[in-house]
DNA sequence: GCAATGACGCTCT
DNA sequence: CAGAGCGCCATTG
């Protein structure tokens, strides 16, 4: 059964995100056209299936952490991932959103900074 | 349909 | 900058 309509702009935007770069979950939603369903688009990523071609692990919460998960250790799969691609951690497990944070650009004419 | 849950975000202190 | 509280609402059982 393929995913909601929303799930579907959700998977698109995180495609969208660029390698070595990350966003954020409420970045992403509103991206999909789904403000202030930043809670829906993590849910979205708990859905995806493993071996998914979405880089859902350059997603990550507003304070620039890797959310905790349910299950306790996949945190540290993503954190590898984002730096096997480049990107840094700081003190406190924290990324730097303003070095690596994707800035999003929006299409279909939609007027950008 | 109802109640509980959750890979979140913003505001206030 | 850090911590606590409230709001958000689709998904799940």
């Amino acid at each position: 059964m393929p995913a909601s309509p929303a799930y579907q702009r959700i998977y698109a935007v995180v495609r969208r995100i660029p390698r070595g770069r990350v966003a954020t979950y409420g970045q992403v939603a509103r991206l999909a056209r789904l403000p202030g369903r930043a809670r829906q688009v993590g849910y979205a990523m708990h859905a995806l299936p493993s071996g998914t071609r979405v880089p859902w692990h350059r997603v990550v919460n507003a304070e620039g952490r890797v959310s905790r998960r349910r299950v306790p250790g996949a945190e540290l799969t993503q954190r590898m991932l984002l730096e096997r691609e480049g990107v840094g951690f700081g003190p406190g497990g924290k990324i730097p959103l303003t070095r690596y944070g994707w800035k999003a650009t929006l299409r279909r004419g939609v007027a950008n900074g």
